[in-house]
DNA sequence: ATCTATTGATAAGG
DNA sequence: TCCTTATCAATAGAT
């Protein structure tokens, strides 16, 4: 199409490769965008010239780079994957576990499957019902602390009260308090009788 | 250029549509072509149809499909690394469930989650005696069905040797047994007294 | 897929 | 780069 008809090969002359350049690259265009719009298709072109000079279409090109985008991860990140299926299968398996531990799913299971659950299971009620028992021991015995404290602070509230009711009596009787005064004979009770918890752990 | 001249808008006869995108794919790809030869220069033609077919042309184009393709895989390998992470923590959590049902490392947990693994395995534990009584029950069942088979087979067993008696007496005797002869009043015994399995769950 | 009339692209020149 | 124009390639529509 033109005066004459070329070979397509390297244009020498370079002044006429440039001007070839430029009007070839604008018909590629054209055609690109009619292209993509008479068929509805997507299109993307991009010519560098000899000068690196960049022009470029892009009736989008999310699919292609979203395909090249997959190539090169799945090239350069195999091993991943392969991480992440291992990891995905141990989460699988835990899973399954942790269904027939809590009772579900057994029936794919055998008896002496059944056998080896139920132990695990007994165990771990063992470790758990032991653990359980420290708890109670240490509650316990923190309870015996706390008594052995009260009972101290209750003894030594008693006596504050005495000598402040025997100074009391001695500022009104004027002299201290002595045994035969009818003051110091009255009665205080005090009756620290912890409560018995009565916690007890049903084996 | 063709027989007529066409308006550049979507083609809605979608046979006339893919045939013209087939034509001037061709096209524009020959052109690309021609246009790197001719003048020296890089080019990427990249068409998607509209039905999502991919073709392409890439005189290559090295630093602009490396360049989308990192961006592409670094926004890919920050959603899988979420991923990695998510079943990660998931795989942790489980293999801490499973410790803790199994009894190690009760240390972390307080008497209330205690509490709840000890449901948990109960649960479990019931369960798991369930179905093992399931399995027990088929396994009676099918004890029983066997004994009978065995009953039944003993009978027919007896019958078969009396008949075969009578015929070697009959030989003998040149007449059939009658309730005079001796041989009539021999006693048989069979004692068919199965086995009583003295299988039984311990709950 | 192949044909072909017609249009559109473009080589050469200014 | 743009215009012109002769030439030929691309292609629309038909088969």
């Amino acid at each position: 199409m033109g005066r004459g008809k070329i070979e397509i090969k390297r244009i020498e002359n370079s002044t006429n490769r440039q001007v070839t350049f430029s009007k070839r690259r604008n018909g590629i265009i054209k055609k690109a965008r009619e292209i993509s719009v008479l068929c509805d298709s997507q299109v993307s072109v991009v010519i560098f010239s000899s000068s690196g000079k960049m022009s470029e279409l892009s009736r989008l090109l999310e699919k292609y780079q979203l395909n090249s985008g997959k190539k090169l991860w799945d090239a350069k990140h195999e091993n991943l994957s392969v991480e992440i299926d291992r990891i995905k299968e141990e989460d699988d398996n835990m899973q399954i576990e942790l269904r027939h531990l809590k009772g579900d799913d057994l029936n794919s299971l055998n008896p002496k499957e059944l056998i080896l659950i139920e132990d695990a299971l007994q165990n771990g009620l063992t470790s758990v019902r032991g653990k359980q028992m420290e708890f109670l021991m240490k509650l316990k015995k923190n309870e015996r602390l706390l008594e052995e404290e009260n009972k101290h602070l209750t003894f030594l509230l008693h006596h504050q009260e005495l000598a402040m009711n025997g100074n009391l009596w001695e500022l009104e009787l004027g002299h201290p308090l002595k045994d035969g005064d009818l003051a110091s004979q009255i009665p205080i009770a005090f009756h620290v009788q912890p409560i018995q918890p009565n916690l007890q752990e049903n084996k």
